[in-house]
Formats: C-alpha cells, sequence, structure tokens
DNA sequence: CCATAATTGCGATCACCGTTCGCAATTAAG
DNA sequence: CTTAATTGCGAACGGTGATCGCAATTATGG
C-alpha cells in the first residue's frame, strides 16, 4: 500500500489546484540538493540539511517529495538535464560515443552520481529524454528492441565504472609527503613478502597515458564488439 | 590523528595478549553479517542489529571492528575468501574470464557486494590475494605494472556493472499480473507520444539469449582490446 | 461575498542509527 | 598475589528519516 516506489515522484502534480502557494519547488529543492551533494558528498544531503538550505521547516519538505528516495531521484533527474542532446553528426558509434563523453563529465562534475546510476536508474522525464536521444542514435542499427536497450545500459554502467575506478585511483590532495593509512598498511602487506606480483605492478612508477583516450578505446571497443557499426548501413 | 581509514582493520591483531577472552571473533561477526545482508540488504546491517544477532550488546561489538565502516570491510573481505585461485590453466585471457565468471557468482550470491565494490575496494587479506592472483595471470604478458592493474581493476568494474545491470533488469518476484509502480508510470509516459524510441524498444519482447555467453563476449571484447592475448607469447 | 474544502508550513515527536563513556569483571604477566 | 590491560555493556548524545496534528492560507462553488 505505501508508495515505496520513487518512481510516484513523476506521477504527482508539482503543485495543485487549490490551497496556498507553494513557498518553494522542486527545481530550488533539487538545485540546493545539488550544491551540497556535490560539496559535501551524497551523506552530508538530508532531509533536514536540505530544508535549512532552502529556509523551511524539516518537515515541511516532505510536501515536495515524499521520501530522501525521491529526494535523490529528483537529484538524478535533475543532472540528467545537462545533456546536450541535439541530433548529433557522425554514426551511431560516434554519437553514442559522445554520448559517453558527456556522461563521463557529467559524473566528474557530481561525483556522487556514478555509484548511484547503476543501482538504481532513474526514470525521470531528463533521464527519459536521454533514453530516447540514445535509442534515436540507433534507429538505423539491426538489432532486436532489448538489445539496443540493454546495450545503452550497458553504455552507462562501462562509464560509470570507468569514472568511479578513476576516482578511486586519483590520489587525494595529499601535497606533503605524508603516507596516507591506506598506504602504510598495504607497504606493510607487501614488505611481508605474499604478493609479489602485487609489489611489482605498485612499483611500477605509473605511465598512464592520457585517460580521455583510454576511455574513449574502451568505449569504441565495447561498442564495435556489441555490433553498433561506425558508419548508418546503406 | 581518528583512524577514518577501515583498512586500519587489518593492521590491528585479532587477539591481544592480556585481558579476558574475547566472546566473539572477527568470523563470527562476519558470517552474521553476511547472513544479514544477504537475507535483508546492506541497509539492514546496523551495529545493534549484528550485535544482537551473535549474543552481544551493541558497544561491544566496537571492540572488534571500531565502525560500521570497519564492519563492511570486513564482510568485503569474506566473501572475497570465495574465489578459488588455484594456478588453473588456459592463457591470460582464458584465466581472466575464468576469474571474471567466478566475482560475477560471487556478486549474485551477496547482492549487496557490487555497488560496493566499486566505491570501496577492499584491501584485506583475502582481496589482496585475488589481486595477486589476477596478476600472476598476467605474468607472461608484456604490459607496465599500472597498465597491469588497471585492467585488473577494469575487469571488476566491469562485472560488477553487468551484475547490477542484470538485477536492476530482473523483473522482481511478481507472480501476479499486478502492474508494479515504476510499470504504470512508465506506461503512462510512453502513452503521452514523446518516446517513441523507447517505445519501440520496450515493445519489441525480449529475446536475449543467455546472459552468461553475453557476459563472456562483452569481458573477452574488453580483454582483447585491452592487449591480454589468448595464449602466453613464446 | 462568503463558506467550504483542500493544501501548505512546521513544531513536536517516534524509532532507529553510529558512536562514546565509564565501570565492573576477567585475565595474563611479573 | 599484585598489577595492568582488556572485555562486555548499560546509558547516553547527537543526528537521521518519517509521521502527526494543527493553524494559516487559498481557489472554487454557492
Amino acid at each position: 500500500m505505501p508508495a515505496l516506489d520513487p518512481t510516484d515522484l513523476w506521477r504527482r502534480p508539482e503543485r495543485s489546484a487549490v490551497g496556498p502557494k507553494p513557498e518553494h519547488s522542486r527545481s530550488g529543492i533539487a538545485t540546493a540538493a545539488l550544491r551540497i551533494a556535490d560539496q559535501e558528498g551524497l551523506a552530508a544531503v538530508s532531509i533536514r540539511r536540505v530544508a535549512a538550505s532552502v529556509g523551511a521547516g524539516a518537515a515541511s519538505l516532505y510536501r515536495y517529495v515524499k521520501s530522501h528516495d525521491e529526494l535523490v531521484e529528483l537529484m538524478m533527474d535533475t543532472v540528467s538535464g545537462e545533456y546536450h542532446l541535439e541530433p548529433g553528426t557522425g554514426g551511431p558509434l560516434e554519437q553514442l560515443l559522445d554520448l559517453a563523453h558527456q556522461g563521463r563529465g557529467i559524473m566528474q562534475r557530481h561525483p556522487w552520481l556514478a555509484p548511484l546510476l547503476l543501482t538504481r536508474p532513474s526514470m525521470g522525464p531528463n533521464s527519459l529524454r536521454y533514453l530516447e536521444a540514445a535509442l534515436t542514435t540507433l534507429e538505423s542499427v539491426d538489432l532486436p528492441g532489448p538489445a539496443k536497450l540493454q546495450t545503452v545500459a550497458m553504455l552507462s554502467a562501462i562509464t560509470s565504472a570507468f569514472v568511479q575506478n578513476e576516482m578511486a585511483t586519483a590520489r587525494p590532495p595529499g601535497p606533503k609527503g605524508a603516507a596516507t593509512n591506506r598506504g602504510q598498511y598495504l607497504a606493510e602487506a607487501l614488505k611481508a613478502g605474499d604478493y609479489p606480483h602485487l609489489t611489482a605492478a605498485l612499483t611500477g612508477h605509473s605511465d598512464e597515458g592520457h585517460p580521455d583516450e583510454h576511455f574513449t578505446s574502451i568505449v569504441t571497443n565495447y561498442l564495435t564488439g556489441a555490433g553498433i557499426p561506425s558508419q548508418p548501413p546503406d
């Protein structure tokens, strides 16, 4: 009976017919929540915090959003609006590649996004618009519908995975030579003599080229393997 | 100053020299936490819940684990122990493919694992053993150390992404014809006429073959593109 | 013009969470 | 046998998501 599905958010009108005018709005709440999440992480996005940030009482937020999950759903759909979805040029592969790069940019701007994207795909209007655009890209490709969906989903998944890996690898801003706890422990473990290959792999100094090209090659590889052509068939 | 790094767990001895014998153990706590997470989801794994499950007071758990994060780290490393890491046969690609399949199995057995794996890689002994095995697989491959690490990390990432996508797609156990909320909303949105390609893609009945083969082809594709050979060079 | 009905804002409150503190009880070492 | 460390844990603190009830506000129908 209870509305546990955050997707219910999109079935409710933002404002109903009668009653006092709301002092706030979904978009206002969304941008406030976004600012907090971008700066302090998703964990800092609590109902009370967001409410205070827009100048409302804690309980008032529930007039705009039925649950914390719905708030997150709102945030996800809002950032989905950052895609530029003009028709685009090039073959299906090139267009999907462009979408993937855009997605990577969005996930980098909003570090909390990538993990969520895999666990709970959003179904808001902006997210659906993105999906539609991605599928439009595959219009000329001869593949069953579900396969196209799968491909687009895996594209997002790979992008998310890449970005998360990118972020986990990125060394935290430690300007001083202060050894991190993690590093200290690792050093101990390696000194013990087990894990010889791990030691070797970590010892070799990091030569990792430009991550942009790396990302491009991974995605291209996947799409090619999935049967997405670079040029539309004639 | 505070030990915020969950990795600190592995630097502490399980039992110290003096004092009364502990009534519980890390592994006991881990298995209790695992049972709860597997059955009711990671959100149900609270300190109090796990403590009660092993017959201890809530505050007592902190004698074994310094924080909730460490408890999760303990859980992750424990399931990492489910890998079978015998040397294995075949070329590097085949061996990595086998590890990926094992990983998929583990993530399916423990649905809470996949999302965590990307966000917070574990560094416990079992996790390191896995990493070592994966790198041993690449012994004969001529690639710089960091590149090998990247490859192994992306392999886990892709596997996690695939499993999460798999689970999100899997229809929840709705035996009756009861339309889910999500479905209802989607139907409405599609009926509006926007999203024609999405509609088409969803209308086409799902013909998705065996997901095992799909997974194999995706991973093989990635590994091949990453320069991992099927047979060791002579 | 006014009464009605719906809706908003929100203080108070509930249950639960992670975490800390202080203390009695237990144990190994000197 | 004394000492020092360690365990188990009840109680408490601050924060969380969520609910309830009520006063204030508003568009609509009579």
